[in-house]
DNA sequence: TCCTGTTATGTTAGCGATAACAAACGGGAG
DNA sequence: CTCCCGTTTGTTATCGCTAACATAACAGGA
């Protein structure tokens, strides 16, 4: 650790305002606002001045200010589980790409899986009035659900088809994209498909996987359902490696185990190479939500590829058409919008 | 996409302010202000009462607004290359967890590890003044680095130990890491050992790192310096296979590659799997970051473990200490702390 | 009884910007 | 020469909240 004295900037006593812009350049603060502005008419030497005004002083505009006069605050919230889950991270990237030029920035919170701390941090977003709310899933608090519907702004909720919306919707159904990928296991003949999750159903996607799975096979008749339960979601790639040799010692016979998510399934494939296990010979093992892991790794990963970057994409420019409508009075429908998916069949299945 | 009509909930037409929240509990907005804050002293009924009118009118307190009055934001901000990536995403967590309690959030943005994105984000939040910045990496454009030393607020470099710091600093230094790296590689008996990086110098880490082999390669006598450039920073797992493959033909005598990080490693290993080039028997392959990955495939890759989360939680503590300093209008001396890292021995060299 | 201190609440005056309207100015049409 | 219109700039009044100070009410000690 080592110290350094400290250095004072030349402007540094009390941050300029505006006033002090239109001072030095012999304008009206009203001038400045608009110098600022662009899109406002302006002379472009007053501009010139107005700029150089602002270089000299270090001024940086008070957004806070603007946004409690303007009653716009420039940004929209998202909600998304994780920081760290390539899956989500594309999504953010679609949302992110799809304001791009709208002049609103995304301001993103993490719920770590968990709709208690999605309620907190509903909360603190709201008190900062986005101009949106985008979450992620359709499960909230009832207080959530409550804050949501009183927010007075347009309302998204992605990854999941909920049964009552608060109001849009850009998601698909869990339920029925895993259920494809057990009948896409069933197709290539396997007959004993185990499931590997999460022990709780925090992870609210995670247990709309699980029930997918339980439904479809009981519409292939095949009654003996294989569910391991192993850590609290979401589930890591160590988890997947210990859920694998649990699955396997407690039925020897399973023949295929899809596991929540890709990460785990890594973890699963990898634990069989070193126990010698022979994918997909021995067992054949599938992932959900085509990280770029399940393409890369080896054997290369069967798993349900979500177009995650759309789901972003389409909530971003939803939310733009429903903050428009909106500024301009208009009734604004409830969208619901599906997004695809698809099953990628690779060498692990 | 199916629509369905707009229900306008009780409390829509107009968002009620605290003067409404007032006027329902027969106080002035001021003790409602007190009610709202924890630690001002309010007769308990009278706290009720208000609390009743705040859910009866759905009343949420409007913090840009209370922020402008008070001159505080309660966020800072913290910049970080990318929002996938589980080492930036630890460091955001150990942030997080330093801020716990303190009434501070943490506000993320992704600069896509260019300074131009960079400082760009560094003006958007500066605009929404926060009460402190943290900054990843010590390399900015010129007008980043005016814009952070005319903030008037705590500006923290990680992840690095920059030579001209603008302030504080939390960080290791990358290019000796890296040359640690190397001589481990070199004390396993490897003399011809390849580096795999980007082309560009954009991921100033990753160009920190290559400096490292390379000084670190001199100092040995090992002269023959082997550099794989391939793709732009930061580079896929995809990218680690190619080069890998490339590096191979280029530099057939080749003993041992490092990777830039963990991620173009475990690429560059499942693509010698597939060819049937043992690792690390054939080529031994390092990374760097200690990802989740390095430990849990097979065979599982030497690589350096940096203390992320320790990063940002110092980096958190610093700030609040930094803060409260400024606040009692303490001199606030710049400190420079620097984390560990170190090499961790696997199975791939 | 009066004084003092504590607790609970109210009043006033901004915080730093922008919306909305007003005004000054210059130039071209009639 | 006058009028009108478009462009540029200024004035005023908030936006919703909180800091700072003021005041009221009450309890307890001298």
């Amino acid at each position: 650790m080592a110290g350094r004295d400290l250095k004072v900037p030349e402007v540094r006593s009390a941050t300029p305002t505006m006033a002090d812009v239109a001072k030095r350049s012999g304008v009206s603060t009203m001038t400045v606002s608009r110098a600022l502005k662009d899109g406002a008419s302006i002379a472009s030497d007053t501009r010139e001045r107005i700029m150089q005004a602002v270089e000299d002083l270090g001024y940086v505009l008070d957004q806070s200010a603007g946004s409690l006069s303007s009653k716009r605050t420039g940004f929209v919230a998202a909600l998304i589980p994780s920081i760290n889950n390539s899956n989500f991270a594309d999504t953010a990237r679609g949302m992110t790409d799809a304001l791009e030029g709208s002049g609103l920035q995304l301001l993103l919170g993490y719920t770590d899986y968990s709709v208690e701390t999605e309620e907190a941090l509903i909360g603190s977003m709201l008190r900062r009035r986005p101009e949106a709310i985008v979450v992620t899933g359709g499960r909230h608090t009832m207080r959530a659900r409550k804050l949501l519907e009183q927010s007075g702004i347009p309302v998204i909720e992605t990854w999941d088809i909920p049964t009552t919306p608060v109001r849009h919707v850009v998601g698909f159904s869990n339920a029925e994209a895993s259920a494809a990928l057990v009948r896409h296991l069933h197709g290539q003949g396997y007959r004993k498909i185990a499931f590997i999750g999460g022990t709780t159903n925090r992870d609210t996607r995670g247990a709309d996987r699980r029930m997918g799975y339980e439904r479809a096979m009981a519409e292939l008749g095949l009654t003996e359902s294989r569910v391991m339960s192993f850590g609290t979601p979401p589930i890591s790639m160590q988890q997947g490696g210990e859920a694998i040799v649990r699955l396997v010692e407690q039925w020897p016979d399973v023949e295929a185990a899809i596991c929540v998510s890709d990460l785990s399934a890594f973890g699963a494939i990898m634990e069989c190479q070193r126990r010698n296990w022979a994918v997909p010979e021995r067992i054949a093992i599938a992932g959900f939500g085509d990280f770029e892991i399940s393409s890369q790794c080896h054997p290369r990963i069967t798993t349900v590829g979500v177009n995650c970057y759309d789901i972003g994409n389409q909530a971003g420019r939803l939310l733009l058409r429903a903050i428009e409508g909106e500024r301009n009075g208009r009734t604004v429908v409830a969208e619901t919008i599906i997004t695809d998916y698809a099953v990628m069949a690779r060498e692990s299945t």
